[in-house]
RNA sequence: CGGGGAGUGGCGCAGUCUGGUAGCGCACCCGGCUGGGGGCCGGGCGGCCGCAGGUUCAAAUCCUGUCUCCCCGACCA
């Protein structure tokens, strides 16, 4: 018997003062997660009940695609972390053992499962395989933040997936699709699949599972029939009202007008009637100038992909010497490569502004194609509004709970990962990875259902699935009755929590209304006298009462309705 | 890494400017009352004021250094 009286819930009547997210100030305040450090959590032991449903559920979704569970270290030697060039990162924790030897603590675990594969898999007939492991991950993130939602420290189920040719590999990918979309819907949560970037690092590609929310640091665009990270997104651009052309581009005085906003401003015409400039220096050392509509902005992450290539923004003394005065620069005469997003218009009677790359003056009349000319891409960031198939997108913020990643040979081919096919010719093993992180998933789950009275936790993850509030004193008759039905509800499956605590009924309702297990009965004089359970629902806070007879055959089935 | 803020009892805070016996609410312990929405009365325990140096007759308070934490941004393979 769970009792509350000797169970380690410390709960708070006020949220640590430097919390801002709800799950943050919550999971704390309802006694679940404790902070050690930055970054670092410990899970007190009705946080870690829930860590662990969501563990198990992703763990039958696993299995039932025929991933073989097992784990693998979370401290490696360096050498394979050098051979598929991933010991430079900033982010991995690196260390030397009392010899000397570099190690490495675990952000991931490819290069350990891939070696293993490369050791044990000779042939086509050891292939396909799912192999996926939950382990502790370590990662030294610049800026943890939020309670769980981004720390140092974490666990996660991160599952590989090796095949033979690309059919395989997608395939597999397929099977990961319907494990994560049942996992979630499991958890309880609201999610959406969406499109996402595949890394510089390459690959054949990726979606990741998106848990909306307030505190997301992702934002994802939405439209009917699409979802996409917004990092990825593409969307058609809204309409913008372009002055009328000219014959050739003509010079207007913009005295210190250094801004989009500013020019457009004095000149009376929309930001989106701008051209903005944006010079970048490429990986040779070269400058390109991107240009997109004024309005708009420069997605660094597409334009990367456009490029194909790392680049950074060019310094204000590169932009002076090869271009002109920050501020004022254009693409006209620029003797620079020039790349023209995809919503700019080309040709056409309608004309743009641009920087003159001379001091406090622009050009109006630009028409590309004409003025200017480039190669084109889709560069930008989408907006709220940019339609998709006709429908305007809409942006939310979101929390990835979990991502997927067609790998292809990235680790194989560094670290040797092969077999032999039929022809007895060599041939490299293709990859998967499939990321999952159950404290985001319990961070989400809180920060979706939560109402001013605590948390509202899905019936599957649930710490509890009913909490039994003992009123009255200790031996009274209506304690002898509450601990009858604790026996009677655990009997139908149900993990009760029993409040037993010698405290007032005030104090004992919002406990469990912070804790939110999604249904609590409350067991009292009234009970006695009346022959009924109140039963209350978490999600809506309504109450309902069952005959004290049946009380709980009643429960165990208005549990198995709750979402 | 840039900007901002904070370390005083378990939690939330005041006190610091203007140096002089370390305070409040909640929680906790003991006794009693109450017993369906954080209830009431009485009595208690608990703090080297983040750490280290310095100034001073005297430092939570002034000076120097240092550590830690949070928020915004950058970053996040």
């Amino acid at each position: 018997m769970t009792r509350l009286s000797s169970y380690l819930l410390p709960t708070e009547r006020e949220a640590p003062a430097d919390a801002e997210a709800i799950s943050h100030k919550l999971m704390v305040r309802a006694g679940l997660i404790r902070q050690v450090g930055s970054g670092l959590w410990s899970w007190l032991p009705a946080g870690w009940r829930v860590h662990q449903r969501v563990v198990q559920i992703v763990r039958e979704e696993m299995n039932a695609i025929g991933g073989q569970e097992m784990l693998m270290p979370v401290m490696h030697p360096a050498e394979p972390w050098r051979r598929t060039g991933r010991y430079e990162i900033d982010e991995l924790f690196k260390l030397k053992d009392r010899r000397g030897a570099e190690m490495v603590l675990a952000m991931t675990h490819e290069e350990i499962v891939t070696g293993h594969v490369a050791a044990a898999v000779r042939s086509y007939r050891d292939l396909p395989k799912i192999l996926y492991h939950f382990q502790v991950k370590e990662r030294d993130e610049p800026r943890p933040r939020a309670g769980v939602l981004r720390t140092r420290e974490f666990i996660m189920k991160d599952a590989y997936s090796f095949d033979r040719d690309l059919a395989g590999l997608e395939a597999s990918y397929a099977k990961h699709i319907v494990a994560y979309d049942r996992m979630l819907d499991r958890c309880g949560l609201e999610w959406y699949r969406v499109e996402s970037d595949v890394g510089m690092m390459g690959g054949l590609g990726a979606d990741e599972y998106m848990a909306p929310c307030a505190a997301g640091e992702n934002e994802v665009a939405l439209a009917p029939g699409y979802a996409a990270n917004v990092e990825v997104a593409r969307a058609e651009a809204q309409a913008v009202a372009l002055p009328a052309g000219r014959p050739a581009p003509e010079e207007v005085s913009t005295p210190g007008l250094t801004t989009v906003e500013a020019v457009a401003g004095a000149l009376g015409v929309p930001e989106g009637a701008l051209l903005k400039a944006y010079p970048v220096i490429r990986a040779d050392g070269s400058m390109l100038l991107v240009l997109v509509r004024g309005d708009h902005r420069v997605n660094e992450i597409k334009l990367a992909n456009a490029l194909g290539a790392k680049f950074r923004p060019a310094r204000p003394e590169e932009i002076a010497e090869r271009l002109g005065p920050p501020g004022f620069i254009g693409p006209v005469g620029a003797e620079v490569p020039i790349l023209v997003d995809d919503a700019i218009g080309m040709g056409g009677s309608a004309s743009y502004i641009t920087g003159a790359n001379r001091p406090d003056a622009h050009l109006r009349g630009v028409e590309p194609g004409r003025d200017f000319a480039g190669e084109r891409g889709d560069v930008r960031s989408v907006v709220a509004g940019d339609t998709v198939h006709g429908a305007a997108i809409r942006i939310e913020p979101a929390i990835e709970v979990g991502n997927i990643f067609k790998l292809g040979t990235r680790y194989s081919e560094p670290l040797g990962a092969g077999f032999l096919d039929e022809a007895g010719r060599s041939q490299l093993v293709l990859m998967g990875s499939y990321g999952f992180g159950p404290a985001r998933a319990a961070a989400a789950a809180v920060e979706q259902f939560a109402d001013e009275h605590g948390i509202a936790w899905p019936r599957n993850i649930a710490p509890f699935d009913v909490e039994l509030v003992g009123l009255g004193k200790a031996g009274s008759e209506e304690r002898e009755l509450a601990e009858r039905l604790y026996g009677e509800l655990a009997a139908q499956g149900l993990d009760v929590l029993y409040d037993d605590r010698d405290a007032g009924p005030g104090e004992k309702f919002a406990d469990a209304e912070l804790l939110g297990c999604p249904a609590r009965a409350t067991v009292g004089r009234r009970t006695l006298v009346g022959g009924e359970l109140e039963v209350q629902v978490r999600r809506g806070r309504e109450s309902r009462s069952v005959p004290l007879e049946q009380a709980a055959e009643r429960v165990a089935e208005l549990w198995r309705s709750l979402p």
